[in-house]
DNA sequence: CGCTGCCTTGATCTTCTTCAAAACGTGTGG
DNA sequence: CCACACGTTTTGAAGAAGATCAAGGCAGCG
């Protein structure tokens, strides 16, 4: 069973994000499509860029709030630390999205902290400055308003996950997840395109490494999943999705 | 241990919301709150009103997302049914709370059921209305967009403590949130104004009746609260917050 | 006064956690 | 290029926390 990790290695310069990805980035996003491009070039004027090497952290729960982040390039978790000890994997962003403080109010700490995954380029910008684009452009803070709301919806869901299913289809649900947000084709299936740990699994599912861990063993034997150290890939879609009954909801 | 119930019972008529009621809610919603006078009016003109009787439906999850609501008076249920016939309690909504559809697709679908808790009334409006308004009024648009983001932290504190916590944790945890938002002291404690079951609760914490049932009666030996059939109340806050940890967070 | 829907309590059972130890993979430095 | 060292993953055995099943009690209401 040993084989090499199936993942690309990305191997930006975490040091410089090139304007050209930065435009790029900026044009591509969601909520700035409905601007022209020298608005583009003026907002782009606002924020500042910067790389992360794997497992450095961007930010830290309860710190002062007062940037908002765009990540340009690679994959950032978000995490919440309860008192016990035990961490919250609460997202996994990807190319495009925002993250930090949305807040005008001074005094406001982050709620969650943010860790490089892999080699990251992140743009920021403080969050006052981005509440001026708010204002500035209605459209924008529309399109900012329904990302927000889909992500309340995605959190909503998770609640109903982990409230009433059993850890194989809370698994089994996450990986399908991850595998629609980040799923590449590839020899071993469809590959998750992350360094992903059983523990950050067991993170996201409101598990234990170890059951986490059985699972995936039973998974893989039934043919249903390829994995190794920090990846998986997903062999058999249709029956994940049977065992995750509640995943299309 | 009899005694009756000790909530206040509304007594309004529900196919009634007056006026005055429907200019004083829409004055007072935090994300009007930058409105004039006559431009309240104006979109006071935009909503239809509509009482509910305590436990008729107001909207229901996978139908037509068509309609974003205010509650004007009364307290909604927000819930979301599992395919194994589970329901997930995912909000308690009071006075001035909007809830339904806020997007601006066609297709979309309710991601959940809302349920008239009380005697109910409602203000609504069909969501591209609503859009309309807060493309009008960018302070709205970003007033709401504060609103969504809230209550995406509150979602993911919800996440936290469920992964995290003891059965004993969540109920107190539950009850001290519920008693923060709709506390009355009363000759009984801080009396949480609402008709709340054992199953409600249940619902709330990822748990069963039998279980919730169990620890609420412990609390009540113990001296922490007091309740009966359908109401709860805090008499000792201090111990309760002592075992819900994270309570602050 | 009996019905219906909540709530309680006990006994048993299941699922997942915890604790422990070994195996494996990956990157490193000799 | 090999061997070592480290963190990740696996597996087992025992334990605990809640779920489930079952029965009875109590409150409010017709």
């Amino acid at each position: 069973m040993s084989r090499f990790t199936p993942l690309d290695h990305d191997h930006i310069e975490p040091h410089m994000c090139s304007l050209d990805l930065r435009l790029y980035i900026l044009s591509k996003l969601p909520f700035f499509k409905s601007l022209h491009k020298n608005q583009i070039l003026e907002v782009n004027n606002l924020f500042v860029d910067r790389g992360y090497q794997p497992g450095e952290m961007i930010y830290s729960e309860s710190s002062d709030a007062e940037r908002l982040f765009v990540l340009a390039d690679g994959s950032v978790k978000l995490i919440q630390n309860a008192l016990s000890g035990k961490e919250v994997l609460l997202d996994v962003l990807t190319s495009g999205d925002f993250f930090g403080s949305l807040s005008a109010q001074k005094n406001d700490k982050y709620r969650e902290s943010a860790y490089a995954q892999t080699p990251v380029c992140v743009i920021s910008l403080e969050n006052f400055e981005f509440r001026k684009i708010l204002e500035m452009y209605p459209q924008v803070a529309l399109s900012v308003m329904d990302t927000i709301n889909e992500r309340l919806q995605k959190s909503q869901s998770i609640i109903r996950i982990i409230s009433t299913s059993s850890a194989e289809q809370r698994v089994a649900y996450t990986l399908l997840k991850l595998a629609k947000k980040l799923g590449q084709k590839s020899d071993e299936g469809l590959l998750i395109q992350l360094p992903l740990s059983r523990e950050d699994i067991a993170n996201m599912t409101a598990l234990t490494t170890e059951t986490v861990s059985r699972i995936m063993s039973r998974f893989q034997k039934n043919d249903l999943i390829k994995t190794g150290r920090q990846w998986v890939a997903i062999s058999d879609f249709e029956s994940l999705n049977e065992i995750a009954i509640d995943f299309s909801i």
